[in-house]
DNA sequence: TTTTCTTGTGCAAACGTTTGCTTCGGTTCA
DNA sequence: TGAACCGAAGCAAACGTTTGCACAAGAAAA
């Protein structure tokens, strides 16, 4: 193991001390102009790099270009995106990104949690697991910046960007009922998590404003992933009168519940329509095409890292929350 | 920022040295019953942590239970498949993962592996940009084990795990060709990716078995990219005579196939028959349902991990070879 | 000439671990 | 009664930085 040259090194060989090869590489104090150019000289000589964690070690007051992302999924095409949109952010800025999956298991986030403050990273971007996660809230009084994007956490005065779910589901399932339908069921996701509330708060709402009764029946949870929407797609196709339309609450348990319905050999929309929570790479192509209500996944890790790189910046700032609109995109699957 | 207690808290409120601690902690030296319960005992009121930065600064030579994944494009699927199929083993031995997207850009893959080894990351698994990559070769020169997966090294005696694209693409192919179809259009990937070039080979082959000319108009190289497979495809089907068939060398590259032959009205498999690598989400409920030839992403990564978690128990193995075999999936596009 | 600023540089502490070496009391064995 | 050993615990160095402070030398001010 060939041992990277270190300051010690650069300094033995510009004959000066590491404090000023330090100086020289921060711009900061007083360095001579000839001093700091037989240093680069040393350092380009000996191929110098920084080593990440010393500094980390040194400087826990100081930016150490390490950001953390939690994610409950990477194979969710919604979270990828996010992520993508986190990381593009971050790689401008000269940060890199830690990711981890969480898989909607609490105990998992937990362990990452701690890896991240004991890796001590500047900051974390996370979806909580749910409202109320102590472990989160224990994060931030620790003094770590925290930015929730996706869900949020009830309690805690944090940078969050979030979309406009309600919104979202409330045109989508108007639309529905625009299209005609009057038995409406929905996937819907965790009762725990916010998205899952406020998606299925505009279901019930588009369903008020059309004076619409609610039928309990066709209200199911799943936990956003593929295999729930398969499950409860074909128990709700299996119900002595089924809706005629589906509102699927995320786009993997969309996939399941299109893998139901092909099972059951059932024809988009005559049969039985649609509508997805997030797009998904071939919806557009699908046949028919898939109406889904489109959030802009990119667009919330890029905020949510500018808000992250802001709040390390200056930790005093005042907490920003940002809302982002989703957008229905009405296509052939209702 | 409420400091995180220290090795030094336990040990003083333990009333013990600080090596005590860190030994009792491992297990290593001859600790007392009654000190090791103290010590425990502080520890847990005082809710300690390790800090694992500090630990890999000291223990150069000691795992420090950080693997770092770099990879083209997370939003990929095949990529997402094959990061999790690393995390998950990760995590299942307590190793944490940083991951990062290259986005097939070489500054940024540099940028990525100087910060991992700057992190003093226990080992890198990366599908290598090109077949000779000398950054890469050099950080297997500095001692930081490296796996190599999907893609291969020219150079360098490595642990790597790759998926038999030569057969796989010549299986497809020879499936293409039993349909009867002798105009077959390639959208291949980049001409200096491994990957690429197998995959072109298999394609190649198949024609030789069958007695077929490849016909260089035929042949595109994409990167993949879906904006390439949907220009690449555009261009294909425009041919003044153009291809029955379609062999897309990825996923992304496919929807983006999908796209052009949906604009152009195109039945397929009719008018055109495709064929795939890589599974997507929705091909098995796609109408047609996509025949495709499936690679085992998330067993790459899950091997790509064993592989290097036991390089780094043990630098001194004989590096291992892994090809694992991806399988066509026959449906309805071809 | 002496005093007071600058300017450029070095010294050394600190961050939180791990670990080789030392120390110290107590057994065991001759 | 020593010599030799052993088990338990402490001391201190080292990892590679950053940074407050000290210091020397020359310049400016008195």
């Amino acid at each position: 193991m060939k041992k990277n040259p270190s300051l010690v090194d650069v300094a033995r060989r510009a004959n000066v001390n590491i404090s000023t090869v330090s100086r020289t590489i921060h711009q900061t104090g007083k360095i001579g102009a000839e001093t700091q150019a037989r240093v680069q000289k040393a350092m380009h000589e000996l191929g110098y790099k920084p080593n990440r964690v010393a500094r980390r070690l040194r400087a826990r007051d100081v930016a150490t270009h390490l950001i953390g992302l939690i994610i409950p999924n990477i194979q969710n095409p919604f979270f990828a995106d996010l992520a993508r949109g986190v990381e593009d952010v971050a790689y401008r800025n000269n940060f890199a990104v830690m990711l981890c999956n969480y898989d909607e298991d609490e105990k998992k986030e937990h362990f990452y949690l701690d890896v991240m403050q004991a890796e001590s990273v500047d900051g974390i971007i996370l979806p909580p697991i749910h409202e109320q996660d102590p472990a989160v809230l224990q994060v931030v009084q620790n003094g770590t910046p925290v930015v929730c994007v996706d869900r949020i956490l009830s309690s805690g005065n944090l940078d969050k960007v979030e979309v406009d779910n309600h919104s979202g589901a409330l045109e989508a399932v108007k639309h529905i009922i625009a299209q005609g339908h009057r038995r409406i069921g929905i996937i819907g996701g965790p009762a725990d998590s916010s998205t899952g509330r406020e998606r299925l708060s505009g279901y019930k709402d588009a369903h008020a404003s059309a004076n619409l009764a609610v039928k309990p029946e066709l209200v199911r949870f799943g936990d956003f992933k593929q295999e729930s929407g398969q499950r409860l797609a074909n128990e709700l196709l299996a119900l002595a009168s089924p809706p005629t339309a589906l509102f699927v609450c995320n786009g993997l348990m969309t996939a399941g519940a299109l893998e139901a319905i092909a099972a059951l050999g059932l024809r988009i929309p005559k049969q039985i329509a649609i509508v997805g929570f997030d797009e998904l790479p071939l919806a557009s192509v699908f046949n028919p095409p898939l109406t889904v209500v489109r959030q802009p996944a990119y667009e919330v890790g890029q905020s949510a890292a500018e808000l992250l790189l802001k709040r390390i910046a200056d930790a005093s700032r005042a907490p920003t929350s940002l809302k982002l609109q989703p957008n229905l995109i009405i296509r052939k699957s209702c």
